[in-house]
DNA sequence: AATCTTTTGACTAGTATTAGACAAAAGATA
DNA sequence: TATCTTTTGTCTAATACTAGTCAAAAGATT
């Protein structure tokens, strides 16, 4: 079986990653702003430009940009030209799903499982799961571009380890990359649950913000950062932690981690289902929650508008650190809106100096539902297609491309 | 006067920005470093390089690495190639110098001044001492290639303006960048003390940390943040701003912006002079309070000490929020070393989750004198080698040369 | 002193890229 | 419909870059 040349050059396929790179990652649009961002040569660009829409990578919108003269084409990726397998490990739920190249969800699933099996079997469970989705895939997706993994606990992403004595039993040290890349051959990328909502968030709803933050508040209370349009990790991925931030309050409640008073025990769901439960209406859920302030009970709201105070406190400590342009809140618990913000807003515009607050802005998310498999997909996606992995996406294409080439002969 | 082909080749000076970048930054210290960097073949790199070379940017170490075989050179940036200029504006001292590209001082001033002049003012006196800064270089120093200025305030760091309501009167939107642009021709680069601080500590003592905190207590308190390896900003340049966020405390003082139970109106230097008058040990400065302290004034212990546990609620949140690998103390009241830091480290140890303080260091700043100044020498040369800025600098080092050479004949 | 090892420079033929010019394409405009 | 404007593709000669090879350099090893 041997070689034979493909329809598109070759090279100038395999030299094609800096445009692929500014096409997917949305900073350049159409011909003239790769010529402008690569400073190539119009021929060297519409050359390697051909190979990308040739190996079916690139492709041109129907709509085009009017500019006075012939209308100006605009690229975009193809999304049928690859797909993802993503997976949100929740504490209860397995939530799995194959998407595009542009996380949009081709197939998904959802299982009941769990955690406490360990890593080994949760991640059997997934490998199957995958395998399913990738039978429901639509005919001409290309091929497996890489894996994402969203996890409830602080994450080393650079080595794709779970670190942390967590919750999660059996996990610390597992080395989720290792053992899923060499099953896949594909690029996987882990990464803690908040930290991919606020991927989603930033990425879907404000892009163009580079300093924002994000704020879960559901069962447990966490945040994720972005600065300078990139997420901030620390250290060692555990960044945003800010649920277990000590709270001045006359009776300091226990938290789950062991002290006392923490912004968690204050004001995260299981903490306001706990003092909805002692007051006589019984919840255990953040869902439940909810649902007593959507019936309008006084007390829920009351509630709720002593953790959008407490909330506040821990926020305006963010705003002084980290001067934001933006403050998102997501989680269930944001779905009690202005009656939960207004304390934040009390909070901040009251304690925080007038340079940081001036033009900053605080709003419930727009998501809903379980954006961080849809994080995990935009994230991996934002690594795929970046200077230093774009080359075995590249490979990978043209080497699938030439085998096809050979067994058509 | 006709211009003349010179020694070097220009088309390889002009396209060797890349190579600068990789010395310059430390990023490439070998031609095996420069070829692995670039993927450039050992041709064209050894070509670039000694237009690099020749130009005088670039030079062999007299030190050679052992490698088992030929001994492999090591290059650095030229450090007389070229000069920055770069001033620190005190409330009542303005700090002027001039570096060479290694960011050591060739020459320095320092002039008694009033801020409150304002800006016009300011600038003229810092041109001037510029001038006479310059007359004092070493014959054979290269020509300027840029301007770093240091400010006691909020600064919007990518417009080089000033913002702020600030304490500085008359500032607030003033266009530094656009007046000294127009003067010298060179790059101009604005930046807040406590950050350019931050910078000198990261870059010279710790340039291998990507995640830091610097914590600056002297007359108030700042910080400077360092996450992956860059500055945090913030929207506005205001990030780091800890000094005014409350702090729990029975009887909160008056802090200066208005407020009560402000970090710095309880540890802030100026605070503690305060208290430490109040208690009839006359004092006004901060260097009176660490005078009291090296007598052993039991009082002084005392207060340093809270002062430790009061920044210590800062640095807790900061730890919780940004998980840093490293805290680094500084300013004058952190001579008090150990029996500020205690305090600090202790509210840590017993606040903090375990998984964000296990690898934590905490430590005093090894700097002393005036590091804002050497910290904007070392951002302009950060900013200038880059990848947008240093075919600025190569197309005005090759216009000198063949001015030069065509002079010569 | 002879040998080894690795770095470094230089040469070649072949390949990739560029600038600049020309023409075709396609919607806007008159 | 004819003209205008801007985008896009293609051509060519000149230039830049590459891989691969050979040889010289320079300290380490024997």
């Amino acid at each position: 079986m041997k070689r034979t040349p493909v329809a598109w050059d070759s090279t100038a396929l395999l030299n094609a990653g800096e445009l692929l790179t500014l096409i997917a990652r949305g900073n350049a649009k159409t011909r003239s702003d790769l010529i402008e961002a690569t400073r190539l040569s119009r021929m060297t660009m519409s050359q390697r430009l051909s190979a990308l829409m040739g190996a079916g990578l690139v492709e041109e919108t129907p709509q085009t940009l009017p500019s006075g003269g012939r209308p100006t084409r605009q690229l975009r990726l193809s999304p049928a030209a690859g797909h993802l397998l993503v997976a949100n490990i929740g504490e209860t739920h397995l939530h799995l799903a194959a998407t595009d190249l542009t996380a949009s969800v081709l197939a998904e699933r959802t299982i009941p499982f769990d955690i406490g099996n360990g890593p080994d079997v949760v991640l059997g469970m997934i490998s199957e799961g995958f395998t399913a989705l990738a039978a429901l895939l639509p005919p001409g997706t290309g091929p497996l571009f890489g894996i994402g993994l969203s996890l409830p606990t602080p994450v080393d992403f650079a080595a794709g380890v779970v670190v942390g004595p967590s919750v999660l039993y059996g996990w610390d040290g597992f080395e989720i990359r290792t053992r899923l890349g060499a099953r896949y051959g594909v690029p996987v990328y882990v990464e803690n649950d908040v930290n991919l909502m606020t991927i989603f968030e930033h990425r879907h709803n404000y892009a163009d913000v580079d300093d924002m933050i994000f704020i879960k508040v559901g069962t447990g209370i966490g945040s994720g950062i972005v600065s300078n349009g990139r997420i901030l990790r620390g250290a060692k991925g555990a960044a945003g932690d800010i649920g277990h931030i000590g709270i001045k309050s006359k009776h300091p409640p226990l938290c789950r981690c062991g002290k006392f008073g923490c912004l968690e025990a204050l004001a995260g769901g299981w903490a306001l289902a706990r003092d909805l439960t002692t007051a006589g209406l019984p919840a255990t859920t953040a869902r439940d929650v909810i649902e007593l302030f959507n019936r309008q009970t006084p007390l829920a709201l009351m509630l709720l508008r002593q953790a959008g105070r407490n909330v506040g406190e821990v926020v305006c400590e963010l705003v002084s650190v980290l001067n934001p342009a933006m403050i998102v809140v997501g989680g269930t618990i944001s779905q009690a809106g202005d009656t939960l913000l207004d304390g934040v807003r009390e909070l901040v515009y009251q304690r925080c100096l007038p340079l940081a607050t001036s033009d900053l802005k605080i709003v419930v998310s727009k998501a809903h539902e379980d954006t961080a498999i849809l994080g995990a997909a935009l994230l991996v996606l934002d690594s795929i297609f970046d200077m230093s992995e774009i080359d075995g996406v590249l490979n990978r294409v043209a080497l699938e491309a030439s085998t096809l080439a050979t067994q058509e002969i």
